[in-house]
DNA sequence: TAGGTAATTAGGTAATTTCCTAAATTTGTA
DNA sequence: TACAAATTTAGGAAATTACCTAATTACCTA
């Protein structure tokens, strides 16, 4: 667990959003753009920007960020890439601050 | 509790280091440096500016921007301010991100 | 295979952060 | 009062981050 690259990807303001986001994907995304596939698939980059108000890239490199710190987990299906969250590594982190730092 | 202020001010190698000398100072800092005030007290910002290799100023600014975010606590005495962790805010950082985030 | 949709990569400007030196302030002491 | 030590404030250069648009790549389907 990489401690410095998972607090520098949670140090901006959207970046937290979309990790909020999606631990209830139900309560913050339309409808519509879900599938019974979202708990395990979790959300795709122009669905999470769209909700953000930002640029597609700017949104996709922000999940690129998260997923290199492994906040998030990213599934490639066909031409969209889902994301969810790490509940794992944030347990792990909670678990680091109150015992470890 | 700020997070987002909470979560920016540990997105630093150096704050990060700070944190964690200040978590055990008998163990990070010079013997001569330390009074039997250390535990209550904590550790003054130039002791701390050496052992960063950073110069007082920088470090000084390190520490009002963690105390601003309450994760230091500061005690100025006589010319000197000293500095240790607020171990109620990183605990509660812990449990929100256990429980919240 | 051509065209469309989703995502990523490239490249750039603006804002923020990092970290310095110099100057000013605060406090203790001769 | 005057000087010294610790800190803070001010101001600035360099690096990084935040975000955009344009171009490219990946994948699907007619």
């Amino acid at each position: 667990m990489e401690l410095l690259e998972i607090l520098k990807s949670l140090s901006n303001e959207t970046r937290l959003n979309i990790l909020t986001w999606l631990k209830d994907p139900l309560a913050h995304f339309p409808e519509e753009e879900l599938s019974d596939e979202t708990p395990q698939l979790g959300v795709c980059v122009s669905d999470i920007a769209k909700k953000a108000g930002m640029s597609v890239p700017t949104v996709s490199d922000y999940l690129k960020t998260m997923s290199a710190a492994k906040i998030l987990l990213a599934t490639r299906k066909g031409q969209w890439t889902y994301y969810k969250r790490n509940e794992q590594l944030l347990q792990d982190l909670a678990n680091h601050i109150k015992y470890k730092l």
